[in-house]
DNA sequence: AATGAATGAGGATTCATTCAT
DNA sequence: TATGAATGAATCCTCATTCAT
């Protein structure tokens, strides 16, 4: 991925910064947040390595960014789909579509699961606080759309469990990726316990979650 | 605390190994594990930097076997509380006494978020094996006793269950303790929800994941 | 100060470069030579970077252009004076005059201070050929009207002395303006010695080289 | 010079951070202090560049060591030769008598002329104190040997004479030692007048310097 | 003439680990 | 067993300058 010309109007910026982004991302499917320089993203990106701090002031902020974005683009299929089915949906028909959206989305994965370790290192405030109001607002947004689906969901447990979910992706992902020399023990036949793949045990547990969620609500209710 | 003599027996080994890894955990408790330097702990325990090399293999082996003594420890304490309620257990007896059990652990649960980050990478093969298969009997052990406790759990379940909070453990621990900026960034009032406390929210998911497993079961019965 | 149009006539050049020049001696006022960027003048001046490359070729040429022109206003202002006390001057008459001619050019002094060492740097040698054969002339002529007003001064001396205050302008203002560091250690009572207040010291000494030269003068005619 | 062994006993250890000096010197004579990179000073003098920072906490600190060292050696020296002349010298004495002083001490010159602008940068405050303190110790011993020397000076204006030699050698320092364009420039039989010898200049201004102290006195004791 | 996007060189520093003593 | 001196890899970021538009 070369550079051809100089972005020069608005429009050419924001190519340009989609473009820094998906190299970022590129690079980060296959190395480490640490292992992955700024020089080789540049050098992927085929700018200089200056060129970078034009669009992002950090390695932090340039990641945070990419997160951003695959956020919202995600939180975006989520919500078509919730509002597809606003009238009710089943259990399956949540974890189904749950997984639908998480499908090919194993780098976005692995970024929630260092986003608290190492985005919000160097970050200042101002970008913190816009980054968090923008999650806020998601959260608020497709928690609320949950709500709509599940009806034994209360106020406010929509957006409750998008937490849930988030410390599952963080927790599961951290299993389901082991160092080199564990997976390479996780391979014995005793060690099946052990090897987690990240969906499914995602998916099972949000599913035994919605459960719960609808049994304590029935069980609210018998009272 | 200061060395006064060389450990010469077995046990006077031991008991220096004992005394290092209670040393590393003080430190651990103020510092993060990157902050926390091997020279700092060698220096609080009174030796010299190239000591702890005699004892541990890396930093990494240091802590994992801090976390294997912490890990034991709790295990014990919980299945020593399962085995009192062998005969069935309320979903909000089984939540209290997880939340007795890791009461004044935190360093631990810290420990339990940076594992797989951090403490899985350099470490070789045999220690990785013999670390796993503890784990493994650890988990099996109490997932046995989870499933003596709560009848709804079919066989694996507890070990699975355990699986999940270890899970839960790591996301909202990434949740909960955030990076001074965002810490104070989430004082402002709109974001009371993502003000995280450890304890509360993986108590109270884990009594969801509870109920949801004993709906499931009952679902499953009734059908 | 934002620029509204684009300069076309010779005039309109003359009169940016001089605005220019205005705005990074208002910025060198606060800030060092190294903090002050290029682009901060520029954000400052209200014109793109680039443009300030169409008047100076490079940073170093920038302030040496500045360093010109103030120093043609100070030697402009000091030869007024001197013209006025050509029959003959007092050595406290000198100093006076010199005081006066200082007054307000605390700028200027830190800009003699770091000529040599940035800004000679980066400048080719029809620039340098150009600034030295100004600087001589101004140097020789002054010095002439030095000799005027103190006849105890011989040919030549009066260029040396201006060189001599030169000498003394550097190392002075080094010594008068340390970091923050250091300044808050001079505040220390024991430090009083290390405490310079640039002009004092600089007219003081100046004080003690005109006596000198004055006694060396007499000396030298009663032999 | 390559190292040979590790440095054990504390002798040795001030053995090799004197070794390290010594390299640092020879290439500062050679280099300027931006241009001469630690790597540099390691690879030269056979250590690791770690090794460096095990004997000095960053390379201000290092140059101000140097620093310290030379200038405990040259004082030592003046003082020496100013006990000599205890009884009494005359003006050219006590010139010549800085001349030895100073002969072969090029780089320890250009040290002096870099100390304020570099030195102080990147040095805590406790460093900046006890070599400030230590300075003052210097300069008041060996100001008061002056005024011994030399009766026409009152109390404490030996002290301030060495000041002014502190500034004399900065200023005279930088005209002295030109950038290579300049130099270049000054070869032109015209520029005569800007080819200054740092010692012959030093030494002229010290002679007039105290004549002027001496006349002061003559004068202020007539009255 | 003016713009401002793109360039790219350049270096101090930390700390887990080793190994000579 | 204990020491602690020595090792050395590895990377982000700034900013004067250029040049396509």
């Amino acid at each position: 991925m070369a550079v051809t010309s100089r972005a020069v109007t608005h429009e050419q910026k924001q190519m340009r910064r989609a473009d820094l982004l998906k190299v970022a991302m590129a690079g980060f499917a296959d190395t480490s947040y640490d292992d992955l320089s700024m020089a080789a993203i540049a050098a992927e990106a085929g700018v200089a390595k200056g060129t970078l701090y034009l669009y992002f002031r950090s390695k932090e902020e340039m990641f945070l960014a990419l997160y951003e974005e695959e956020l919202a683009r995600w939180f975006q299929e989520l919500d078509a789909a919730l509002e597809h089915n606003r009238r009710g949906a089943s259990f399956d028909g949540i974890v189904q579509l749950m997984s639908d959206s998480l499908h090919g989305r194993a780098a976005f994965l692995r970024l929630i699961a260092i986003l608290h370790t190492v985005l919000e290192r160097n970050v200042d405030r101002v970008t913190a606080l816009r980054f968090k109001t923008n999650l806020r607002e998601h959260v608020l947004r497709t928690g609320a759309l949950l709500e709509a689906c599940l009806p034994f969901l209360k106020t406010g447990q929509g957006a409750d469990l998008l937490l849930k979910i988030n410390a599952l992706v963080i927790g599961f992902e951290h299993l389901a990726e082991p160092s080199s020399v564990v997976r390479d023990v996780l391979r014995e036949p005793d060690m099946a316990l052990f090897r987690i793949n990240l969906t499914e045990q995602l998916l099972g547990t949000l599913r035994i979650l919605l459960m719960g969620l609808a049994y304590e609500a029935k069980y609210r209710n018998e009272r």
